[in-house]
DNA sequence: GTTCAATGTTGACACTGTCATCTTTGCTCT
DNA sequence: AGAGCAAAGATGACAGTGTCAACATTGAAC
């Protein structure tokens, strides 16, 4: 532990924390570039660092990514845990569609690197915040019916998916007053009738 | 017109119609190898022409791109269309929302270029079946009013759409049943309440 | 203090999209 | 029929990419 370790990270041929880095330099292209203008070269050029240094920390660009992506998802399930604290119970389920589409909208590349990247399918137990926040709110409205919550809770996933994917991709407007007007009109029938 | 004109469409150094073949060849590969998988030199090979020869008949990759994606967009709004006329005029809108999974998972690469393609964004008149189909189906449970129809038009868009793209993404196990389930569940919620 | 495995680097390869330049072809006008 | 021309295709090159094998440097364990 030199001095040059506390005082300045540079110019060591060892990096340290290499790994965190590129996943912090990556994060920070994919949201400020997206996700189509990332190549695994100029991450590791970002970082100060050979390209093929990369590769001692992921096996290819494809984990790299994989990596991105799980992040990505860590933060949006943050988000939509903060949206269902901060709405009161009964509201909880639209707070959590709404908070969905608003980080999408927010943050495309990384909602688009977490969802729609070619191949990536991240099996990371956090990851599947959205499925298991939606699903425990939908067992308070399918008054703890296990088979029915889960039905619930994957109509209301598809649809604020499909939702933020299409104005993503611009077939639809961003219009965050149409964000509201479909989702509240979708509430009335999120909890479904009662046969 | 020569007899090699019409006998044969090899060895000839004008083509006839590359612009056409080269959408083939594009299609084809997409929907054999994935959107991922292509390359505009590989879809140049595969009809046995030079790279470059691409570039007379689209200004680059991305526009070639396009072309395909629209095609595929027409084959899924035929698709719908189809079934739409097959089944009663009660059940069109169920039935135009399961095609619409069913074609997502059926042919995955058209799907892909489609919809996902990084910056595409098609504004063929006919692209937009999918959205025009189910307003005007949405016309009828709207009572013929405008803005509700819009507005349960794009809920149900969202809706397949995202249970799609989940099930093609692997988020959600791609079962037929579970879609049935989940459209049929929802349809008594499509038509939404009188206010 | 040596040894060694972990970590970074160099140089190369095949591949990609795209450009400037050149060649071949079919059509039009006389 | 022949000349001229513009459309359509080919060549060669360039920078950029992901990835590999081989080499260099390092911190730490003995």
């Amino acid at each position: 532990m030199t001095v040059s370790t506390l005082n300045s990270a540079k110019r060591r041929y060892h990096h340290g924390d290499l790994r965190a880095a590129l996943l912090a330099e990556g994060l920070r292209l994919v949201e400020s570039a997206g996700v189509e203008a990332i190549s695994l070269r100029e991450v590791a050029r970002g970082v100060g660092v050979s390209p093929t240094s990369v590769y001692r920390h992921f096996p290819d660009k494809q984990a790299l990514m994989e990596a991105i992506a799980s992040e990505a998802l860590a933060r949006l399930g943050e988000a939509q845990a903060v949206a269902a604290r901060e709405s009161g119970q009964a509201k909880a389920f639209n707070a959590v569609g709404r908070a969905y589409v608003q980080f999408a909208l927010a943050h495309p590349g990384l909602f688009r690197v977490a969802y729609t990247y070619p191949g990536i399918a991240v099996r990371d137990p956090t990851s599947e915040a959205t499925a298991s926040i939606l699903r425990d709110l939908a067992l308070d409205l399918a008054g703890g019916e296990e088979a029915r919550a889960r039905l619930i809770g994957l109509r209301a996933w598809s649809f604020v998916h499909g939702l933020a994917m299409l104005m993503l991709d611009g077939r639809v407007p961003a219009d965050p007053k149409l964000i509201d007007a479909a989702i509240d009109s979708a509430a009335i029938d999120f909890g479904g009738p009662p046969g």
